[in-house]
DNA sequence: CTGAAAGCGCTTACAG
DNA sequence: CTGAAAGCGCTTACAG
């Protein structure tokens, strides 16, 4: 025998069972459609249908099933979130901007960590996003900059949004992080101190956001008739170690710089090193600037000035742009960073 | 007219199209209901049948559908990652350690972040789990030791598997984590190095980890016939500004202790910072050890001796946990800290 | 060991 | 503005 259903007009709810579209449409009187039309703000509806039904659906707390709409739409309530090891507090502060933004939907986040050196990462990405139907990804540096990454998604026809230091090209929704502008705020902030000896430790050149830092810090500081040797222009990895590493290289021997700025927290922590080590205090014989504003920022004595992204609203951003109507859809908008000034730097010493 | 599908017994697969299990069970000449036998493991199968399938499957690149099972079974395959803000290091470890569990599984890790402090957050996991029918939850200190989450997840039958520093019941799956024995081991080497004068900053008391770290600290000690004057055990928040504010109550008056051992990384930071305005050595004058074995320990200078956690192996035992088979489940798992030496301490001067 | 029918809770395509 | 039918891609309950 087939199972049964209780479906006569007026049955009440099993309690303990969640209500479904069927209930609805029983228990008010109209067609399921036109429920899945309230569900789904349809304008064809008249207003005291509409408002007959959702009384019901409030008081019988119904929630339509975000299961059975994905499986009908052939596209779930997921944004996935993909990136490839950036520091901790960074991704979490994503993840965070993120669901500030999908607080209230149906929507929820899955994330995704990858590795985009490994030759089977798009391969897993697309896997990830066939599977689970996603409704959108968030594209984290530095995978947001995998050119074949993006080309892979646009193939399947799955939105994404883009966090990059600039903007990558004419068409994919992106959130701009402006790191040229962070960068130079910082070669100023050092300029009006005084400071003139000055060093550079970069991210991998091969990253956009370390590309953006490098040549907003030279072109501020050649605005103001300042170029640097290339003895005082370290290419690092981002790293605490290369930040050790590199440290070394310009304060261990010869004349060293009177400031140093980082293209990030973990190498200034570095910096810190190699200078206490070598008996030098901060900021009285060594000026430093790093970027990103991470809690070690604050957590190093001296505190470290450095310039602070809004990570946490670069996140709600990228996730807000994913999730409103598909024709009002905003391509880009843009985040700024701004210099948060601690302990670290002073005017150089005569 | 009806919607027409290509059904013909023999009917190419549309390029581009995924093949469902209606295309498997036609091309292979068997009935879905043998399909899905085959993609769940029954055993009511027989071997040549469930290979043809299996070949057909593998040559046809067929995944199931987990949003169409899902409906089916009332159950995602996502797992739920609850928390309420530790530090980042923490839950990015965490997470990536249940993802190693789920990898290669249909399973998706979906987080989120709550405030248990806040009135609504009990029915916010509740809505979250039910909405998304969840397959399970991962519950994280602190949220893992509050009893009501737990008895509300059990009345609505949801899965869970808890992290904590000691085993909470009797009853729940619960990863341990022997915070106890960790701490101990801090008292054990101070006491080697030939500390006597020792004090203890503290995580807040209604921590479970923070109670644990501190009776497995102070046994130990006890246990080598030492016993911590009252004054020498400060009560924290596990924040740096927390740990400052003990540091200077235990090192700007009086006569100061020979080492601190905190409760975690981030107070130990708060002692680093009081020390250096000071103008404390570390490690001559003071032997520091710190709980977590964060980034941050390795960063600071000299770099903290701390309390290695197994975070990642953590969160790969908890979602193995939850998503083996019912019957074999496994109620217990532990991960055992150690500590990792590094250039904080050194024998008091004399 | 295998299958035909009904169902999970929604939406789409069509007709009125 | 509204609805009856079919479908999304699976599983369950039952029968053989």
């Amino acid at each position: 025998m087939p199972r049964k259903k209780a479906d006569s007009p007026n049955a009440p709810l099993a309690p303990g069972q969640a209500a479904t579209i069927n209930d609805i449409a029983r228990l008010s009187g109209v067609s399921k459609k036109t429920v899945s039309r309230i569900i789904n703000d349809s304008p064809l509806v008249r207003q005291d249908t509409r408002e007959k039904v959702q009384a019901l659906m409030k008081e019988l707390g119904y929630a339509p099933d975000p299961l059975a709409r994905a499986l009908a739409f052939r596209r779930s309530f997921l944004i996935g979130m993909v990136y490839d090891n950036p520091t901790a507090q960074y991704i979490v502060d994503m993840q965070y901007g993120a669901l500030d933004a999908l607080r209230g939907t149906s929507f929820e986040l899955v994330v995704h960590p990858c590795d985009t050196r490994s030759p089977g990462y798009i391969e897993g990405v697309r896997r990830f996003v066939q599977q689970q139907k996603l409704h959108g990804v968030i594209l984290v540096p530095r995978a947001s900059e995998d050119q074949a990454l993006v080309e892979m998604l646009d193939q399947i026809g799955c939105r994404f949004t883009r966090i990059a230091a600039l903007p990558l090209d004419e068409t994919s929704a992106t959130v701009v992080t402006h790191d040229r502008d962070g960068a130079a705020e910082a070669a100023d902030y050092l300029l009006s101190l005084g400071h003139r000896d000055i060093a550079l430790i970069t991210g991998p050149s091969a990253y956009r956001s370390a590309h953006e830092r490098t040549s907003g810090f030279l072109e501020a500081l050649e605005r103001r008739g300042l170029r640097l040797p290339p003895e005082r222009i370290i290419e690092a990895g981002y790293t605490f170690e290369s930040g050790v590493a590199a440290a070394e290289k310009l304060l261990l021997g010869g004349q060293r710089p009177t400031a140093i700025f980082t293209g990030n927290d973990e190498m200034a922590a570095g910096v810190y090193k190699v200078a206490m080590r070598a008996g030098l205090t901060i900021p009285r014989q060594l000026s430093i600037i790093g970027y990103d504003d991470s809690p070690l920022a604050s957590r190093l004595w001296p505190s470290l000035t450095s310039v602070r992204r809004q990570t946490r609203d670069t996140g709600r951003t990228a996730a807000a742009m994913l999730i409103q109507p598909e024709g009002s859809a905003l391509r880009t908008a843009s985040v700024r960073p701004h210099l948060a000034v601690r302990d670290s730097c002073q005017p150089p010493e005569l």
